[in-house]
RNA sequence: CGGGGUGUGGCUCAGCUUGGUAGAGCGCUUGGUUCGGGACCAAGAGGCCGGAGGUUCAAAUCCUCUCACUCCGACCA
């Protein structure tokens, strides 16, 4: 391809709208452009770069045995009520109807149709274990699109199911997605991890995660390094630490606290710090309330309480309720005499003499001690892990991180096949339900998290892998007969040796095309300048500071050597 | 959904307080000089200032409504 020819419109500022280095490389670079709020156009660069991830999943998922099909985006609504999601997926949905008024949605996720498929198509244990794959365009309305394709709300997802006679055979074709997931994520050149997830109240038996580690990542990760325990902040277990206090058990008493309601007030009012509190929340599950008791400087884990209660919706209670469960107001409340449900987190047991809500307005106890002066048989981990926290397994020091999830893998279980009734005949004639995985890859965010992790101040440094083109060719002067006529030879040297060239004979100076060269990022980049006479030219890569001057046939040698990876 | 911010040419922004119907830099077009890290000179093209309504002799500027974008938070398979 010659450069002049190319839709690639590169911009030296930066877009006002884009925040984070990725967002601002694939708009600076002329990969995308946006169209609305979370929806984007790929142009010619960003498309080859996205397909060059795309076919790295569809060769990994081929590799693996799964087979690719492709379903409708726009879903009638049907199937999705008779899962029971039409309504669980509630605004994030994109809903519309035909002209006869029918239902219809933009789909976010495929599990029903493929279930649904599955059903009609597989009657006999003789057609399983399949696993079906699609590269598919999802909608989402999300509250907040952010970060580009990060989180956008038209997004490609290369989504997969399995579809399994019995839980071994969920066990191989999980694993099986799990290896193809490494590969993948491998030759994109992703620095990784996978991390335990939570799995949901009524979800299946295991759910991982891959988690791109960055700054930006919306998702925060506690890890060991001792012993490679690593779990998203839902799942993430936490061990009590018996705290060091030779103290003997002071007696409770009641003290007057007027106008000091938050953590921070307490913390000046009895001169100590937050973790010398409990703090007692209140919160509506459904349509039961209940209290919730974690140390005063611990947050509480929705996620990890919502599982423990098994219940569809939890939000803390309104100010009412709380008045009504407390008799007193928001700020006072604590586990003594409380009329309500109490849950405590495991921290709360080894806690020794220490200040609580009185449920009277304007007092706190203190001195307060778990099985003397309160108690409840509910004792569970309900709090987010923190740095510095032991590890769940070998009780090492937990770091944390933020990611960016890339990919899941999940197993789901008979979930859809109950729901949608999806069986088959086993061997003696019974039915059974299909026992289901899903697995996902943002393409998009995959895309963008490569840039994420490979970009300096120039510009984006694509990996070989992923890269528009491999090599870019840059005249420096085209009024030099000679440079251009060496260029077009080793232009089209390398076309017929396999290699993606793109030829830069724009009528621009040098400093242009060496500065777009590098905010594209191409690998490889051959120089023709004023050495082109001597049959030299320069051979620089992208990741590298230094640059060599080559005869030709050594810089083709070197090119084609360096992107075949030999 | 709550709170903040911003909408002026393709991009980045100034002008708004104190009304007099538009500017800069970059980009684009043409000609010339240049040619190894975002050149220079000259001449151009391109905007009813997000939209609607109002105040006024007169509105980018003041008022009301509305839409879009964006940040923080809440929420989130």
């Amino acid at each position: 391809m010659k450069a002049s020819r190319l839709l690639m419109p590169t911009l030296r500022q930066v877009p006002a709208e884009a925040e984070i280095a990725s967002h601002q490389l694939m708009l600076r670079a002329g990969l995308m452009r946006k169209l609305a709020s979370g929806i984007y156009s790929f142009l010619p660069l960003g498309l080859k770069a996205f397909k060059k991830v795309e076919n790295i999943i569809r060769e990994e998922m081929d590799n693996s045995g799964a087979q690719e099909l492709i379903m409708s985006a726009l879903l009638p609504s049907e199937i999705y009520i008779e899962s029971g999601r039409w309504e669980v997926f509630g605004p994030e949905m994109f809903r519309l109807q035909d002209r006869g008024g029918r239902d219809f949605c933009l789909g976010p996720t495929h599990e029903e149709v493929f279930t649904t498929t599955v059903r009609n198509e597989i009657k006999s244990y003789k057609a399983l274990p399949v696993t079906l794959y699609q590269i598919q365009t999802k909608y989402r309305d999300e509250i907040r699109p952010r970060f580009g394709v990060m989180r956008c709300r038209e997004f490609v997802m290369k989504d997969a199911y399995s579809f399994d006679r019995n839980e071994e055979g969920l066990d191989q074709s999980y694993q099986a997605m799990r290896d193809a997931y490494c590969k993948i994520f491998d030759r994109c050149k992703l620095d990784y991890s996978i991390v335990q997830a939570d799995s949901g109240a009524m979800g299946g038996s295991g759910s991982e995660e891959f988690m791109v580690k960055s700054d930006i990542g919306e998702a925060t990760l506690a890890f060991c390094n001792d012993c490679g325990y690593a779990a998203n902040d839902e799942k993430a277990q936490c061990k009590p630490v018996p705290e060091e206090n030779n103290d003997p058990y002071y007696t409770m008493e009641k003290e007057s606290t007027p106008d000091v309601k938050t953590i921070e007030d307490l913390e000046k009012f009895f001169n100590c710090k937050s973790s010398q509190f409990g703090k007692t929340l209140l919160y509506q599950a459904d349509d039961q309330v209940v209290a919730v008791m974690v140390r005063g400087d611990r947050d509480v884990n929705e996620t990890k309480l919502k599982n423990y209660l098994r219940c569809a919706d939890l939000a803390l209670a309104d100010e009412e309720t709380v008045v009504k469960a407390t008799s007193a107001q928001v700020g006072f409340a604590g586990p003594v005499g409380l009329k309500v449900r109490l849950i405590v987190d495991l921290e709360i047991p080894e806690m020794k003499n220490f200040i609580i809500g009185a449920n009277d307005t304007g007092y706190h106890y203190k001195n307060a001690n778990f099985g003397r002066d309160f108690e409840t048989k509910e004792i569970v981990d309900l709090r987010n892990i923190t740095e510095g926290d032991a590890c769940p397994v070998c009780g090492g020091k937990i770091n944390i991180a933020q990611g960016i999830e890339v990919g899941h893998i999940f197993k789901l279980g008979t979930k859809y096949s109950e729901a949608l009734n999806c069986r088959f005949l086993d061997e003696n004639g019974k039915e059974q339900p299909v026992i289901m995985g899903s697995y996902g890859i943002g393409v998009g965010r995959t895309l963008a998290s490569i840039i994420e992790q490979n970009h300096d101040e120039n510009g984006i440094v694509w990996p070989v892998s992923v890269a528009p083109y491999h090599v870019i060719i840059v005249t420096v002067n085209n009024a030099d007969e000679q440079q251009m006529a060496l260029s077009e030879k080793i232009y089209k040297d390398l076309q017929a040796k396999g290699i993606e060239v793109l030829w830069d004979e724009r009528n621009e100076r040098p400093g242009v095309k060496f500065k777009d060269a590098d905010l594209i990022g191409y690998p490889v980049r051959l120089t023709v300048g004023k050495k082109a006479s001597e049959g030299i030219v320069e051979y620089k890569l992208r990741k590298e500071e230094h640059y060599t001057d080559m005869s030709v046939e050594d810089a083709l040698a070197a090119a084609v050597a360096f992107v075949k990876g030999i």
